[in-house]
RNA sequence: UGGGGCGUCGUCAAGCGGUAAGACACAAGACUUUGGAUCUUGCAUUCCCAGGUUCGAAUCCUGGCGCCCCAGCCA
C-alpha cells in the first residue's frame, strides 16, 4: 500500500482521485497478529510472514471478503512481510475468468497490491499430480471405484463409523496404473476417485479417507483441456500454502474442522509446513453475504447486477461512492476473533462519513424542488455568492454560487403547520438561506384541486446577506436552496438497506429471505436541481450535498443528464426526532 | 447422541490471576450560517450459570447451560 501525505486536491472543477491515501496505521491488536508476532520472536519462519488472499474465480467480492483482504494484505505488510493474491481455481465447472478479473480489480481498488504474486492453483496442477504419486507410492492413497453414493453410504454418520472401501487395499502398482488412467481419460466424470488412506473410523469426518482427485471432464478457463482429473480444495489447499511458502494461512472458522487433514496432507509428503489459522467471517446486519443468496439476488432481478449500489459486493459498495479507505478502517474497527458475530451496519456508515467528511466538497442540490419567489427581490437580479467548499478544510476553497428572484427549495424544508421542534420554514417564520439571505415567509400558493403546495412567496431582507454586518442576526434554520434559473436537473438515486429487518434470514415457515426485501430500498428522482458548479461533475466524483448526505456521480451518468447516487445520509437529528414522535403516536 | 469451535455493554471488541480499555449505537448538554462536523458528559459493582482454588478470578480447576460448524467427487 501505498502513503502519502499530500492533500488531494478537491476542487471541484478539478480531478477528483477515485482512492485516496490510507492515513495513519492500524493499530489495533488480534489473535492473529500475536501469533505472528510470537512467531518472529522465536524465528520461527527465519523472519518472514507471507500470507495469501485465495479467493475461488466463482462470483464477485463482497465486504466479508475485504475483511480477508484487509487482514491479509494488511497484517503482512504491517510485519514487513507479503502478500499473494492466489486463485484456487480447482474446481472448472464453476469457475470463469470474468471473476478473475473482477477479483482483481476489486483487490486492487481497495488498496493492495501484489505486484509480482499473481498465482494460480492450477499453475501446480503436475506439482499436485506428482506429490499424489507419491502418496499412493507410500501406500496412503488409492483409488476408489464406489460411486458418489456409496462413498456417502460408506463414510457413516456423526456418531457412527464408517466402513472401509473394498477398494482400499489394492497394490500400489495397481493404484498408479489406475491413477495415471484416470489422467489420461480413460475413465467418465464420477467413475473413480483417488482417495487419501486415513481413518474410517475418525470422528471427524474429514479424515474418513477424503477424496484428493476428481474426473471432471470440463474446459479448465486456464489450462484447457489438459487436465481431466482435478484436486479437491483439501488435498490442493495446503500444497499451495506449501509451494509458495506461506507463514500463515488464515482462513475462516469453517476450515478449523479440516486443519488435522491439512496438516496430515503436508506431514505426509514431508514438505514446508504453513501453519493454518481460522477466524470468525463478517456478518452485517441488514444484508446477505452468502455467494448462493447474493447470486439469486442478481439472477432472479431483485437488483440491476452485482454492482448494484444495494449490493454488500466491493464493486456495489464501489459503485454507491464508499471508499476504499472506509473500507478499510472498517475491517480495522471490527476486530478479528474466533466468535460469529453480526456487524452493525452503522458501523461501516460511520466509516465512510468520517472519510468523506474530511474532503468531499459541499455543494447544494435540491431533490424535490418547492418553488420559493423573493417578491422584493429584483427581478432581473443575479448575485454571485461566496461558498465555502469544504469547512473542514480552508484549502479546499471557496466558490460562487447564483442568487435570484426565484429559488428551489426542499419541500421537507418547508410545513405549513410546523410540528413541535420544526424551525425551518412555515408561514410567517425566517430561515436562512446558506450562503445568502434571511427570507421569511408571506404567503402560500396551492394546488385548488389536491391542496398541494405549488410554490412560496417570501421576502428577504437585504440588510442580511452572509458576511455583511447585518449577518450575525440569529434565526433557527439554514436552508439549502439552488437559483430556480441557473440550476442543473439531476437525477438522484436514493437507496436505503435491502433488507427490512436487521435478519434476512429470520422469515417464516415457507418463506425465503427475500420475503424481507426493502421494497423502498431503491426511490428514483427524476427532477431534482443541483447547484451549476456542478455542470462538469464525472462519474465516481463524490459530493457532499449539504443537509442531505454524501452522494457519487453514477456511471451513467452523462454531461446532458446527471445521475446522482445517495451514498449514504449526514446524520439527521431532526429524522431522528420525527421518528420518535411518530413512534410515540 | 460423535468431533471441532465459541460464550465480556444493544452491537463489535480489549483483557493473558491484581480488582472491566476502546469503537459504534443510544442519552443529555455546549457550539454551530449544514438540525452536518466538533466538543463535554453519561452508559457492564460485573464478565453464560453453579461450585471450587487463591489474600485476590472475566482470567485457573470442576460440573452444567447456550450458540455455531462438520456426513459435496464445493470451497
Amino acid at each position: 500500500m501505498k502513503s502519502s501525505n499530500s492533500n488531494p486536491d478537491h476542487d471541484q472543477n478539478k480531478e477528483q482521485k477515485e482512492t485516496h491515501p490510507p492515513g495513519a496505521p492500524a493499530l489495533s491488536s488480534h489473535f492473529i497478529k500475536e501469533i505472528i508476532q510470537e512467531d518472529l520472536r522465536t524465528n520461527k519462519w527465519g523472519g518472514r510472514v507471507q500470507t495469501r488472499f485465495p479467493p475461488e474465480p466463482n462470483g464477485y467480492l463482497h465486504i466479508g471478503h475485504a475483511k480477508s483482504i484487509c487482514l491479509n494484505f494488511g497484517t503482512a505488510a504491517e510485519f514487513g512481510g507479503k502478500c499473494n493474491l492466489r486463485f484456487d481455481d480447482t474446481n472448472p465447472s464453476k469457475e470463469e475468468v470474468e471473476y478473475v478479473d473482477s477479483i482483481k480489480e476489486d483487490v486492487r481498488w481497495l488498496g493492495f497490491d501484489w505486484e509480482d504474486r499473481l498465482f494460480f492453483a492450477s499453475d501446480y496442477f503436475e506439482q499436485m499430480y506428482e506429490y499424489a504419486v507419491q502418496l499412493v507410492k507410500q501406500g496412503r492413497a488409492f483409488v476408489c471405484d464406489l460411486s458418489a453414493d456409496e462413498i456417502t453410504q460408506y463414510r457413516g454418520t456423526l456418531t457412527e463409523p464408517g466402513k472401509e472401501s473394498p477398494y482400499r487395499n489394492r497394490s500400489v502398482e495397481e493404484n498408479l496404473d489406475l491413477f495415471e488412467r484416470m489422467r489420461k481419460g480413460e475413465f467418465p466424470n464420477g467413475a473413480r476417485v483417488l482417495r487419501a488412506k486415513i481413518d474410517m473410523a475418525s470422528p471427524n469426518l474429514n479424515l474418513r479417507d477424503p477424496i484428493m482427485y476428481r474426473i471432471v471432464h470440463a474446459e479448465h478457463h486456464r489450462t484447457g483441456n489438459q487436465w481431466c482429473i482435478y484436486p479437491t480444495y483439501d488435498w490442493a489447499h495446503g500444497l499451495e500454502d506449501s509451494i509458495e511458502g506461506i507463514t500463515h494461512s488464515i482462513c475462516t472458522l469453517e476450515f478449523e474442522d479440516h486443519r488435522p487433514l491439512y496438516d496430515w496432507y503436508l506431514d505426509q509428503l514431508g514438505v514446508y509446513h504453513p501453519r493454518q489459522i481460522e477466524f470468525a467471517r463478517l456478518n452485517l446486519n441488514y444484508t446477505v453475504m452468502s455467494k448462493r443468496k447474493l447470486l439469486r439476488l442478481v439472477q432472479e432481478k431483485y437488483v440491476s447486477g452485482w454492482d448494484d449500489p444495494r449490493m454488500p459486493t466491493i464493486c456495489g459498495f464501489r459503485r454507491r461512492g464508499y471508499t476504499p479507505e472506509s473500507i478499510r478502517v472498517f475491517a480495522d474497527k471490527i476486530g478479528v476473533a474466533k466468535r460469529d458475530s453480526v456487524v452493525d451496519f452503522a458501523l461501516l456508515e460511520h466509516c465512510l462519513r468520517e472519510d468523506l467528511n474530511k474532503w468531499a466538497p459541499r455543494v447544494m442540490g435540491v431533490l424535490r424542488p418547492l418553488k420559493v419567489i423573493i417578491d422584493n427581490y429584483p427581478e432581473d437580479s443575479v448575485e454571485e455568492l461566496e461558498a465555502v467548499n469544504n469547512p473542514e478544510d480552508p484549502a479546499a476553497g471557496m466558490r460562487k454560487v447564483p442568487f435570484s428572484r426565484e429559488l428551489y427549495i426542499e419541500q421537507d424544508d418547508f410545513r405549513e403547520e410546523p410540528p413541535k421542534g420544526f424551525f425551518r420554514l412555515s408561514p410567517g417564520k425566517e430561515v436562512r438561506l446558506r450562503y445568502a439571505y434571511i427570507i421569511k415567509c408571506e404567503s402560500v400558493v396551492k394546488d385548488e384541486k389536491t391542496g398541494e403546495v405549488k410554490e412560496l412567496h417570501c421576502t428577504y431582507d437585504s440588510e442580511t446577506k452572509s458576511g455583511s454586518a447585518g449577518a450575525d442576526r440569529k434565526v433557527k434554520a439554514t436552508l439549502h436552496w439552488v437559483s430556480a434559473s441557473h440550476a442543473i436537473e439531476a437525477e438522484v438515486r436514493l437507496y436505503e438497506h435491502l433488507f427490512i429487518i436487521p435478519d434476512p434470514d429470520d422469515v417464516p415457515e415457507g418463506t425465503d429471505f427475500t420475503a424481507n426485501l426493502n421494497p423502498k430500498s431503491l426511490e428514483v428522482l427524476k427532477s431534482c436541481r443541483v447547484e451549476p458548479s456542478l455542470a462538469d461533475a464525472k462519474p465516481k466524483d463524490r459530493y457532499q450535498f449539504e443537509r442531505l448526505g454524501y452522494f457519487c456521480v453514477d456511471l451513467d451518468s452523462t454531461k446532458e443528464k446527471l445521475v446522482f447516487n445517495r451514498t449514504v445520509t449526514l446524520r439527521d437529528e431532526w429524522a431522528k426526532m420525527e421518528k420518535k414522535q411518530k413512534e410515540n403516536k
